[in-house]
DNA sequence: TTTTGATTTAGAATTAGTCTAAGTTCAGCT
DNA sequence: AGCTGAACTTAGACTAATTCTAAATCAAAA
C-alpha cells in the first residue's frame, strides 16, 4: 500500500506502525484503550513506541479506518466498526456492547431540526444492564 | 437545608461548598468542566478546594442533582438537565447543544432487545455541524 | 547521493482526576 | 458550655492519560 510500480501515489502512509495498530484494534473483540493497544501492538513490534501509537490512532481515526468512542472511563477506547452503529452501556460493570438498530437513522432528519444542526450522522446510546448483570 | 428545629433528619448534606457547585452548573448555560466549575466557585467561596469541586460533583451526580457528559474532549463536562434529553455535537467546533427528541424513547424497547440489556435510559447524539459552522 | 518532508522514538511535559493526612464543622450527648 | 465522632474540606502529593519536543530515521524526489 505504498506506491505502485510507476510512482504514482495509490494511498500513501499507511506505514507498518500503523499497520500493526489497525490490525490490534481490527483482532479484538471488545473496544481497547490506546494502553492495551500499545500493549498488544508491542508484541508484534517490539520497538513501537507510546507516541507512535497515539498518532496511528490519531491517523487511523481521521482516515476513517477505526473509531474513538468515550464513555464515562477515563480512557478513551478503540472500535474496529467504523459503519453507522449504536452503543449500550451497562451501568454496573461499565461494559460497552454494540449493536445497530436502524430505526435510529430515521430519527436523523427529526432530530436536525430540533438541534438546528446539519447532521451528518445520529446514535443511540442504551444505559441499562448487561446479560452479566442482571 | 441542615437539620430541622427537632432534630430531625431532613436533607442533609448539602453543604454551602456543594451549593455553590450546584448553583454554578445551574446558572451555566453551557456545559462547564470540572476546572471551569472551579474557577466559577472560587469566585464565590475564595477559598474553595480542586478536591472538593470533584467531591461536591461526585456527590451531586449521585444525588441526582447534575448530570456528568462525556464527549470526545478529554475532560468530562456537567450538565444541569437531568431529565432525559439528547444532545448534538458539533464536529466543527465542538460545541455541545442538548435538545429534546420525545420519539427517541419509543425506541427503548426494541435497543434493549437488540442489546440484550435490560434497559434504563436511552438517548440519541446527533453529529453534525452547528448553527455557526454551517 | 543529497535534499526534503514525513515518521518514529524516548522521554519530558501537561492535564485530568484521585488520594491522603491533617484540620474543621456540626449534631448529639453530657 | 465542653466532648465526641462522623462527615466534610483543604492543600498538596500522586497517578494515569495524553500530548509535546527534539533528535534520529526513512523513503521519495531531485
Amino acid at each position: 500500500m505504498r506506491k505502485n510500480t510507476k510512482g504514482q501515489e495509490t494511498e500513501q502512509k499507511l506505514t507498518p506502525q500503523r499497520e500493526v495498530v489497525l490490525q490490534v484494534i481490527r483482532d479484538t473483540e471488545q473496544h481497547p484503550t490506546a494502553s492495551e493497544i500499545f500493549e498488544a501492538a508491542r508484541k508484534r513490534l517490539p520497538g513501537i513506541s507510546y507516541a507512535t501509537v497515539y498518532n496511528s490512532l490519531r491517523f487511523l481515526r481521521e482516515a476513517g479506518l477505526v473509531r474513538e468512542i468515550c464513555f464515562g472511563d477515563s480512557a478513551s477506547r478503540y472500535d474496529r466498526e467504523v459503519e453507522r452503529h449504536d452503543h449500550a452501556i451497562c451501568t454496573n460493570c461499565g461494559k460497552l456492547v454494540d449493536f445497530n438498530l436502524p430505526e435510529t437513522a430515521g430519527l436523523l432528519r427529526v432530530a436536525a431540526r430540533k438541534s438546528q444542526f446539519k447532521a451528518e450522522s445520529v446514535q443511540l446510546t442504551l444505559l441499562g444492564l448487561c446479560r452479566d448483570c442482571h
